[in-house]
RNA sequence: GGCGGCGUAGCUCAGUUGGUUAGAGCAGCGGAAUCAUAAUCCGCGUGUCCGGGGUUCGAGUCCCUGCGCCGCUACCA
């Protein structure tokens, strides 16, 4: 047996001053298909999560909460891993900054930076806003070079002495990079802002703060704390053990794909580039900087950024409770291209659940699993030396799975389930409609051949199978249901898309295994009434 | 302002290197069927492919231009 192949994947870590929406949650249910496709094709996967919480706003939080710090970030990560798994999201392991490790990895790592002379110290000037108390960037400036929130008062220049990264000496490396490795950044258009951005010319950042009272410690100078992206990048690497793991550090550093928002794409693109540089550390294969979810508002069809002061900030543990996380999962992975952006509004949810989900999905497992048990009792006898071809005869499902693994590992997640409906569950219904089974089943029509019945429920059984396989990244839940609808042969665990041509041998024939209530098969998407497609 | 992207059926979107009557899903209309969660199947679109000009035997697909929308334009996550 060859070593399997390792796949270390990383969502952005999130700051836990408010709970996830669905636009976060949007990032997670793309990474966790990518590592579940993974882990489904062989490889060893490992799937990396974490809060970003070295943060003044994190102290601002828990202040007004009267709480330390510290119990408000771990609350607010249970709380966290709590909504991540109720959507079935399979992260590995779950990094908080302000732990032991990655403090401890990270100090290593700032410290080999120094070493290699990349960091000094000199005066950092910036603007500050009495009435906001935060500094302002050039860039958030009215033309008056005033504060937007407070324009009628003068902005305040501060000074401190920081701590700088020579981030500028390492743009021509860079353009080397995205020109040598064009895949390093996708989807493409995000490559061409960081090209255009570097192109532009790097400027020296800023990498420390003073008088802060929580954080890392630079340390060589405990009077400063290590700010915001210097430390928050790291965690891709103290999560896996640098700085206190070596050993597991080296086995699955260089990560194989950062899954990150494109409001970010720059700090994962250049910035942290030149950080592992400069450490004399490995760069990741690539990354993936996926687009936002709006919330299309259906009375005045405005779609509108997902905003607290909006008031239009969605739960997903009320979808996911309300319907299932399936249900959410494939909304968003179906609906909303990942590298773009995409809308939710509940009609729409509701439309797509309706359709794809209940209708043509559990619908056809549904008619499947009836017919099975309605005219065999729900043993196929025989089956094992039937071969189930008839269906697929028109789908090259060689073809069909290449394809659907390559939309699958270019998160074209999209495209892939488009692929998945059209090519299976239209074809299995439409087989069905060509068939008939419930004529040849019927021994008062002329069509009565049981026979030919068993052989079309065989195929039907195979469609099951190959949905099954394919939705497995996608779909886990419906997926294990629908494997589980038959005896099939061989554990769902071991199914990965190279079996949907290279069948399992049969050891039995086949029969319904799916859980029946009263000799039915309950519905696996209840569909949603109209009328309750809440606003 | 600069750089980049987009504008295709009522809605959401596909449309490789330019090549036959521009496609899918949903919605709508008509029909069939009844195994099934009234699900499914078949049929039905005179779409200015944003407007204008150009290259070409031929352009949704290339070039120029006008309009509209969006992204990036560094220390804010």
């Amino acid at each position: 047996m060859p070593e399997p192949r390792r796949f270390y994947q990383t969502t952005a870590i999130d700051y836990p001053n408010s709970r996830p929406h669905i636009g976060t949650a949007f990032e997670k249910i793309g990474a966790d298909v990518q590592a579940r496709y993974r882990r489904q094709q062989g490889y060893r996967v490992h799937f990396l999560m974490g809060n970003d919480e070295n943060t003044i706003k994190v102290v601002e939080r828990a202040q007004q909460l009267g709480v330390d710090p510290k119990p408000y970030v771990d609350d607010m990560a249970r709380q966290f891993r709590e909504v991540w798994q109720s959507l079935d999201i399979s992260f590995d392991d779950f990094i908080q900054t302000s732990e032991e490790r990655h403090r401890i990895g990270c100090q290593k790592f700032i410290q080999r930076v120094y070493d290699a002379g990349d960091i000094y110290k000199r005066n950092y000037q910036a603007l500050y806003c009495e009435g906001c108390e935060e500094f302002k960037t050039e860039s958030q400036l009215t033309p008056q070079r005033r504060c937007p929130n407070h324009a009628n008062r003068d902005l305040r220049l501060v000074e401190e002495e920081n701590y700088f990264f020579r981030l500028s000496k390492y743009g021509p490396r860079l353009l080397e990079l995205y020109e040598a490795r064009p895949d390093f950044i996708q989807p493409e258009g995000r490559r061409n802002e960081v090209v255009s951005l570097v192109r532009g010319g790097l400027e020296d950042v800023s990498i420390s703060r003073r008088n802060f009272t929580w954080g890392i410690d630079i340390p060589w100078d405990a009077e400063h704390k290590i700010y915001v992206w210097f430390d928050a990048l790291l965690n891709y690497i103290t999560g896996v053990g640098h700085g206190t793991d070596e050993a597991l550090f080296a086995q699955w550093w260089p990560a194989a794909v950062h899954f990150i928002g494109k409001d970010i794409t720059r700090f994962h693109c250049a910035l942290w580039p030149a950080m592992l540089w400069s450490a004399g550390l490995e760069l990741p294969q690539r990354v993936f900087a996926h687009g936002f979810v709006y919330i299309k508002n259906e009375a005045t069809d405005e779609v509108q950024k997902i905003s607290k002061s909006l008031g239009n900030v969605i739960e997903p543990l009320d979808i996911v409770r309300e319907f299932s996380s399936d249900a959410f999962r494939y909304y968003f992975m179906r609906e909303c291209p990942f590298g773009g952006d995409g809308e939710f509004s509940f009609a729409r949810f509701a439309a797509t659940y309706n359709g794809d989900l209940a209708n043509n999905l559990g619908n056809l497992f549904s008619r499947t699993v009836s017919m099975a048990v309605r005219y065999f009792d729900g043993v196929l006898t025989g089956s094992r030396a039937i071969a189930p071809t008839d269906m697929f005869a028109s789908v090259d499902l060689a073809a069909l799975t290449a394809s659907v693994s390559a939309d699958i590992e270019a998160c074209r997640y999209a495209t892939a389930l488009e692929t998945i409906w059209r090519q299976v569950l239209d074809t299995g219904n439409r087989y069905i409609e060509e068939t008939r089974p419930w004529l040849l089943a019927n021994s008062s029509k002329p069509e009565y051949d049981l026979e030919a019945c068993r052989r079309v429920l065989v195929n039907l059984a195979e469609a099951v199978r190959v949905a099954a396989i394919l939705l497995r990244p996608f779909l886990p839940r419906t997926a294990a249901k629908l494997y589980a609808g038959f005896n099939f042969p061989g554990p769902f665990a071991e199914q990965s898309l190279a079996t949907i041509v290279a069948r399992p041998a049969e050891h039995e024939d086949l029969r319904v295994t799916a859980e029946l209530v009263d000799g039915k098969l309950p519905p696996m998407f209840p569909k949603i009434e109209p009328q309750r497609a809440k606003a």
